[in-house]
DNA sequence: TAGATTGTTAATCGATTAACAATC
DNA sequence: TAGATTGTTAATCGATTAACAATC
C-alpha cells in the first residue's frame, strides 16, 4: 500500500493543471484572474476551483480574485517544485531513453542522475551526459548517491524485483512505467503511468456505441 | 467537449486493470474466480468488481464465480481490442520514436501507419519500417489511407493547430502526450497522458508533511 | 460606500460499499 | 439439497456544486 494522503488524490491530481494554466496566464501578462474566469478558461466549476485552493489556504482576496503571479507561486511551492529530486531510470531502453531526453523535469528540479540497464550494448552509453550503468551497480550507487525518485521503464517481469531492490537501499518513490502494479510498504510512494491501459480507453470509446448494440441483441 | 460515455470514466478506467489481472491468471492456469478472490488480488471490494462487471452483463454464475477466460474474452471485446485500428504518430522525436518502438500495442491491434515530422533530418528515417514523412503530407496522406487514433507527441506550442487539421481530415480520437488541453468537437476523442503532471504529484506528495507544516506557521 | 468576489457552510450528486434475495 | 456466490437494491461515503455571509 502506498501512503494516504491528507488532502484527496481528485485535488492533488488538479494542481498540476492549475499550475500550467496559471504559469499560461503569466507568461500572457495577465495580473489577476478571478475563479469564474479561471473557470471558464478550464471547463471546470468556480466552487471547485476555490474548494481546490482553500484546501491549502486562502490565497485570493475578497472583491479582487487572485493575484496570479502569487497564486502560481504558491501552487509552485505546494506541487513541490521548489525543491529538487535526485533521479535514476531503470531501463534505458526507448522509453527510458525519452524520459532521459526530456530536458523540461529538469528545469523543475528534477535531476538525472544514472539510468541502468542489463544489455551490454547499452552500458557505457551517456545520455544527456548521463551514463547508463550496470544494473548490477544499482544498489551500490544508490547507496552512495541518495535517489529521491526512481523511474521504472522496465519490462513488467522485472518490475517489482527491481522496485523490492531499490526500497531496500532507501529509496521512498517510483514512477512506474512498467504495465504492472507494483506493491509497496506504507511509506513509500508509487504513481504508475500504464500506457496500454491509458490506450485501451481510447479503443473502448470507438466502440462504446457499438458494444452497447452488441449487448442488447443478447 | 469530448464525448461523453455511457459508463462512467471511473468504471472505464478500471476495465484494463481487470483485463491485466485475468490475462495473468490466465496465463497461470486458473480457470475460474470469485470476486472475492479476485478483489483480494487487486486491492479493491468484491463489491465494486460485481458492480462494475455488470455495467456490461452478467458474466459470472452465482454459486461459482467467473470463468477466468470467458470473463477474459469478455472485457478484451468490452475494451475494443477485437478490432484493429490505424494509427499515425506527429512528432517524431524521442517520446515519438519510443511509442512507434513498442511493439505491444501492435499485438493488441493498434497498427502504426506513419510518423511526421517537421524535422528534415527525421523525415525519411524508417522506425520498424513505418517511415518518418513530412508534416505538409499529413493531411494528404489521413485523406488517403483513414486513421483512427493520432498520437500527438509534439510541443504544445503545436498541439492544438495539429489536432484541428487532423480533425479537419475525419480523424475522431487523439492520444495526447503534449503538456496542454486539446479543444476538439464533441464527437472526438481525447485521452491525455500529462507527464509532467504525473511527475508533480509525485513531487507533492514527497512533500506534503512539510507543507502542512509550513502552512500551519502562517 | 457599493460592487465584486472570496472563503466556507450547506445541499446535491455520483460513486463506492454493504446487504441480501435469487440461483447455480 | 446445502453451500457458495452472483446480480442487484439499498445505504453510505466522498466529491462536487450551490449559496451566501464575510470582507476587500
Amino acid at each position: 500500500m502506498a501512503k494516504d494522503t491528507k488532502v484527496s488524490m481528485a485535488i492533488i491530481r488538479r494542481l498540476p493543471r492549475y499550475h500550467r494554466y496559471l504559469g499560461e496566464l503569466l507568461n500572457n501578462g495577465v495580473t489577476r484572474i478571478s475563479s469564474q474566469e479561471l473557470s471558464k478558461k478550464m471547463g471546470v466549476t468556480a466552487s471547485q476551483i476555490r474548494q481546490d485552493l482553500n484546501s491549502f489556504g486562502g490565497f485570493g482576496q475578497q472583491g479582487y480574485g487572485y493575484n496570479v503571479k502569487d497564486l502560481y507561486d504558491a501552487i509552485t511551492m505546494i506541487l513541490g517544485l521548489e525543491k529538487t529530486y535526485d533521479s535514476i531510470i531503470v531501463g534505458a531502453g526507448n522509453l527510458g531513453q525519452a524520459i532521459a531526453n526530456y530536458t523540461n523535469f529538469q528545469i523543475w528540479g528534477f535531476r538525472l542522475k544514472a539510468l541502468f540497464d542489463v544489455n551490454p550494448k547499452l552500458i557505457g552509453l551517456k545520455i544527456r551526459d548521463v551514463e547508463v550503468l550496470d544494473v548490477d551497480l544499482m544498489e551500490d550507487f544508490v547507496s552512495k548517491n541518495p535517489i529521491d525518485i526512481a523511474i521504472l521503464t522496465i519490462p513488467k517481469e522485472r518490475a517489482q524485483e527491481i522496485a523490492d531492490r531499490l526500497i531496500a537501499v532507501g529509496v521512498k518513490a517510483f514512477w512506474n512505467f512498467s504495465a504492472v502494479d507494483i506493491n509497496v510498504p506504507d511509506d513509500v510512494i508509487v504513481e504508475s503511468v500504464h500506457l496500454s491501459d491509458s490506450l485501451f480507453t481510447i479503443s473502448y470509446r470507438l466502440n462504446e456505441d457499438e458494444l452497447f448494440k452488441k449487448l442488447k441483441n443478447k
